[in-house]
DNA sequence: GGGTTTATATAGACCGATCTATCTAATAAT
DNA sequence: ATTATTAGATAGATCGGTCTATATAAACCC
């Protein structure tokens, strides 16, 4: 009972997408990599760039689904906390390489016009969960705030890279303690 | 007097791979732009990612000394922040679609052992930067925070582009803020 | 200065490989 | 009978890179 052929398109063009970039992999790479043949691709998926936005489409599902899976059972006030280490956990199983939304719009802002705006609505996704998580615990100044811990998870993408995994969780939860400690008191 | 073929070739290069992507930007593409011929360029680089080494080089070096420059004559005690106001100069002239270097990583991680080792570099130099400024400040715990603050800087590159440039700089520096207080009375 | 070497750039043909995408005909699977 | 898949040829464009022949111009020596 394999999955069907184009979900297994899905996951094989995400993984070489995320690992070669979007440019440097071709359809052939794709089709030989999925063991299947080429009208196969192209029967389910009109163009590489709708294959692309596929691709960006099924990835985003999953990863706001993990975050509001952790949010929804979160205790009273501890939402936000609970959306950062969900983060940390979609980093340490999916995006040990870089955020490929991150990588999308690299590729794509002069390229194809539906693939920029998909990554794009794709962070202001994020952002307005994350404001939404914030603004559920009660906390201050939930806009600003929102916006600060939306650049941390931004920067905690990066960091994973050349910091590795663990330091960079680390260091991404004493930056949001810093953010909600000073949330708190100062309210600035 | 023009500038060199060859420095006017590389600031074609860099400008163009920064804004269509490097596996997206072909040779004669470059060529055109520069209104030199195809010769001309292979005459001064041997091959394309030669090229590529030599425009994130060449950026980085500059990158690196307007931070330098910074920092040199900030008052004591006042490097760090300095420093922050320099990348926050970066971004706004030089960097306000992402990080080559990120952007570097992500399409030649496997294409290019040496270009890759360059970006990562880089990104270690800049880190070491911000190490040694706030060590030069006096800071506490001064390896963590530099880490963090390399963090938040790397998050800023993202949130130029989906925040805009005046709000990514305001929080910056909010974020920033609250790191620095943060050492200074808590020594986390 | 005049003549000659040397380095740099131009123009453009050319190479094999790869790119995305389409087409048809045969073959399985439901 | 219908649908999905395979196999493979084919298209035209573009890719990075090489080659040769010509032209321009500065550098050097006498």
């Amino acid at each position: 009972m394999p999955a069907s052929k184009r979900d297994h398109l899905l996951a094989t063009a995400e993984r070489l997408f995320y690992e070669q970039g979007f440019h440097a992999t071709g359809i052939d790479r794709i089709v030989a990599a999925a063991g299947v043949v080429r009208m196969t691709l192209y029967n389910h998926f009109s163009s590489k760039e709708a294959l692309v936005a596929a691709v960006l489409q099924t990835r985003h599902a999953r990863f706001i689904a993990s975050l509001d899976a952790a949010t929804a059972v979160a205790p009273p006030g501890q939402a936000t906390r609970a959306l950062v280490e969900a983060h940390g956990r979609w980093l340490e199983h999916s995006s040990q390489q870089g955020c490929i939304m991150v990588k999308a719009m690299g590729e794509f802002a002069e390229h194809s016009a539906e693939v920029h705006a998909l990554a794009i609505s794709a962070k202001r996704d994020l952002l307005a969960r994350i404001e939404a998580t914030v603004a559920r615990d009660g906390l201050d100044h939930h806009a600003n705030l929102a916006r600060r811990l939306f650049m941390v998870l931004e920067g905690s993408n990066t960091a994973v890279v050349l910091l590795g995994m663990q330091p960079a969780l680390a260091d991404t939860r004493a930056v949001v303690d810093a953010l909600l400690n000073a949330a708190r008191s100062v309210s600035s």
